[in-house]
DNA sequence: CCGGAGATTAGACAAAGTCCAAATGGGTGT
DNA sequence: ACACCCATTTGGACTTTGTCTAATCTCCGG
């Protein structure tokens, strides 16, 4: 658990992102328990004790961290998005029965044989997603 | 375009689906064009020049399809899910200013160093998506 | 203390997809 | 042709995720 409560300001700053009170709280959310969360889930967190921070804050927030590049959006399921924490390079395992969705590391992955991109174009992401379901 | 209104009743027997009208426009919608179709797309394609096709059929048919694997589903964008009708291994190219979506082979593709997979669990599939945008 | 930019909010709204009970329809046997 | 049966289709209400907007709030600089 590398952020609390105390170093997420400078992250949020670090990101060209004003670190207001909900701001952290849904940061907070996030990456203490560096986990894949939905904006439900986030939102049931933040206002488990008792404070209310609003649905549209908490999706405007979480718009505003991907575009600032402090989180990922994880699209497997197509009833929700998830929001990942971690950005260092890496896929997915899904596991379809379950909903489980975990990290896989992208250090040790090799992916060749790709055909050239399309003329002007740039990747902006290669999303490796493994779909596993319980053998039976 | 492999496929015509007249072959198309054999193919869903194939698969083990009865093939009844509906089924028959949503399969020829699908398997004329060979495009990755959102569940609207098609509705608005069986339903263009006179006939009536529910929602409720649209997607109750695209389920069913999914199941017989008759077409495959593609998660890229949150908002809706795409129906390709190529089942062949192969992976995404998606850009993400236009919303276009076309294949990428997978023959000449190759993925190495996956970790094994979890206990008892068995690989459904393996999406590959190469997310892109125009230079600027 | 005042003003203003940025942030938050409630609630209405939109769109994708599901659900259900009722109606339909296409075979099959007679 | 008829009746029956079961699968299929249907309209419409409903749910869920996410967006939009206009009003309010907050906080900081002067």
């Amino acid at each position: 658990m590398p952020y609390t409560r105390d170093t997420l300001p400078g992250l949020l700053r670090s990101h060209d992102i004003n670190p207001t009170h909900q701001r952290i709280e849904i940061a907070h959310a996030l990456f203490s328990h560096q986990e894949h969360l939905s904006a439900d889930q986030i939102m049931a967190i933040v206002n488990t004790n008792h404070s209310e921070t609003s649905k549209a804050t908490v999706y405007n927030t979480l718009n505003l961290f991907l575009e600032k590049h402090l989180i990922r959006e994880v699209i497997v399921d197509p009833s929700k998005v998830f929001y990942d924490p971690n950005t260092r390079p890496h896929h997915h395992l899904y596991e379809v029965d379950s909903g489980k969705l975990s990290d896989i590391d992208a250090e040790h992955v090799h992916i060749s044989g790709l055909p050239p991109l399309p003329e002007g174009m740039v990747t902006e992401g290669i999303d490796l997603i493994v779909r596993v379901r319980r053998r039976g």
